[in-house]
DNA sequence: CTTCTTTTTTAGATTAAACTAAATATATCT
DNA sequence: AGATATATTTAGTTTAATCTAAAAAAGAAG
C-alpha cells in the first residue's frame, strides 16, 4: 500500500513527466512539493524500492508502469470528486482543489467504481482536464490558451490556469464560465490583446487574459 | 488543528463516556483503540495540552466542551457520509463504516454543510444512529434491541448490531431491511424466542436474532 | 496493614517524513 | 583542462505516533 506522502510524490512526479517528456529531476520535485531536494532524495529511494519509479544517482527519476498506473489513479480520484463537488454540492470551479486533494487518498475502489457511475462517467474536470478511465489512459483533449487562438477561430471556455479571486469576478462580470464559447474577432501583433466575441457582447481583452484562460477548439 | 489520530482519541473517548456515564480509563481506551495503554497515555497528554480532555494521572479523563464539540463534529461527518454512500451511491448499509473511517477527517467546514444540505439535513444514519447537528448536540432516540420488546409492541427496524453477511442474508431472506416495520406477536420467556408479524408473514425469531436487531419505537 | 495483583505511567527504541548542514557529483565557463 | 557554480546525496536531527520493558501507583485480599 501507498502512503498519502507517497502518492503526492507519485503524481508530481507523474505531472512533471508529462510536462518534460523524459525524466524528472531531484530539484523539480522539490519546487512542485514545495519542500527541499533532499526529503526528495530520501523518498524518491524509498519509490525505487517499492519499484513505483527507475532512480539513477544524481541522474533523474521515471515512473514504472505500476507508478504511472497508481498515479494515474490519484488522479482520476481527485478529479472525480472534483467533479462531484462542482455538479452535486454546486461549489464553484476554483473552490474544489483542496478538498479533492485530500479526498483523493480515500482508499475504496469501490467507492471511487460508483462515485463514477453516480457522476455518469465524465470524460473532464470541472477545469477541463482530462480524467483517466480505470486502466490509467487519458483522454486527448484539444484544451489550449485563449491567447494561441487565431483571428476568427471559437474556443469554449474549459477553465483557467491561475485562479485568483479577482481573475474569477472579472470573468463573471464579462460573462464568461464554463461552456461559454468564446470567438476571437481581432487579433493585435504587437501585445498580444484580442477584441472577441462572447455571447452578444464584443469587448477588448488583454494578453494577460487571454494567456491565463483555457478553451477547447473543434 | 487536529491530527487524524488524535481525532480518533476523541471519538472513541466520546463514545465510552457516553456508555459509562463518567471518567473514561487508560485501559478502555487502549481495547477500543486496538492499542497499548502506553500509547494512551502518551496521547492524553497531548490531548490535555491541547485542552481537549481533563486529564488526571492514574484517574481517569473527560473530554472538555471543546473536546466534546470536535468528537462530535468528526460523528457527525462520519455519519453523513455514510448517508451519503447509502442514498446516493446504492452502498448496503453494512459496507460503509470504513470507509466513513476515512471521509470522517476530511477538513472543510464549507464542504459538511453543503453535503448535509445536498442530504436534507438527516436526522440518522443507515444504521439508525443519531447524527450531532452544527452544534454537537445528538437528538434523542428511542433506538432499543428487538429483544427488548415486549408481546403486541412494535417497532422499525433502524439497524443491526453485528453485521455479518450471513445475518444480513437471512434478513433479505426474511423481508427485513430499514424501515420495516416488526411486531412482536408472542415471546417465549424461557429462550426469549419471539414470533412476529413482518408485512404480511408471521414467523418464529430466535433470541440471537432478535438481539442483534435494532428498532424504533413510538 | 502488609502483600499481591492490576492498572497506569515512564523511559527508551522504532518508523515515516520532514529538515539542516556538509559532502560529493555533475555542469558550465573561461 | 581547471575553477567555479549548481545539483544531488549523505549524515545527523526532529516530530508524531507507536511499541516494549520496567517502574510506580491504586485497589483487593488475607
Amino acid at each position: 500500500m501507498m502512503t498519502l506522502a507517497e502518492e503526492n510524490y507519485l503524481k508530481a512526479i507523474f505531472h512533471l513527466e508529462y510536462e518534460s517528456g523524459g525524466e524528472v529531476s531531484t530539484n523539480a520535485i522539490a519546487e512542485k512539493m514545495e519542500t527541499k531536494p533532499s526529503s526528495v532524495t530520501d523518498m524518491v529511494q524509498k519509490l525505487a524500492e517499492k519499484e513505483m519509479v527507475l532512480y539513477r544517482r544524481y541522474k533523474g527519476v521515471q515512473l514504472t508502469e505500476e507508478g504511472k498506473k497508481t498515479a494515474a489513479y490519484v488522479i482520476r480520484k481527485h478529479r472525480l470528486w472534483e467533479v462531484f463537488l462542482v455538479e452535486k454540492l454546486d461549489f464553484h470551479w476554483d473552490e474544489v482543489h483542496e478538498i479533492a486533494e485530500q479526498l483523493e487518498h480515500i482508499q475504496s475502489d469501490e467507492l471511487i467504481t460508483r462515485l463514477d457511475k453516480y457522476l455518469g462517467s465524465p470524460d473532464f474536470d470541472p477545469h477541463g482536464d482530462p480524467i483517466p478511465d480505470e486502466h490509467g489512459v487519458l483522454k486527448r483533449t484539444s484544451k489550449k490558451l485563449l491567447s494561441e487562438l487565431d483571428k476568427n477561430q471559437q474556443g469554449i471556455c474549459v477553465g483557467v490556469k491561475e485562479s485568483s479571486a479577482e481573475f474569477l469576478q472579472y470573468l463573471d462580470k464579462k460573462g464568461i464560465s464554463i461552456g461559454t464559447k468564446i470567438t476571437v474577432l481581432g487579433k493585435e501583433f504587437f501585445d498580444g490583446s484580442m477584441v472577441v466575441e462572447v455571447g452578444k457582447g464584443q469587448f477588448f481583452i488583454s494578453l494577460k487574459i487571454a494567456d491565463n484562460l483555457f478553451v477547447q477548439t473543434a
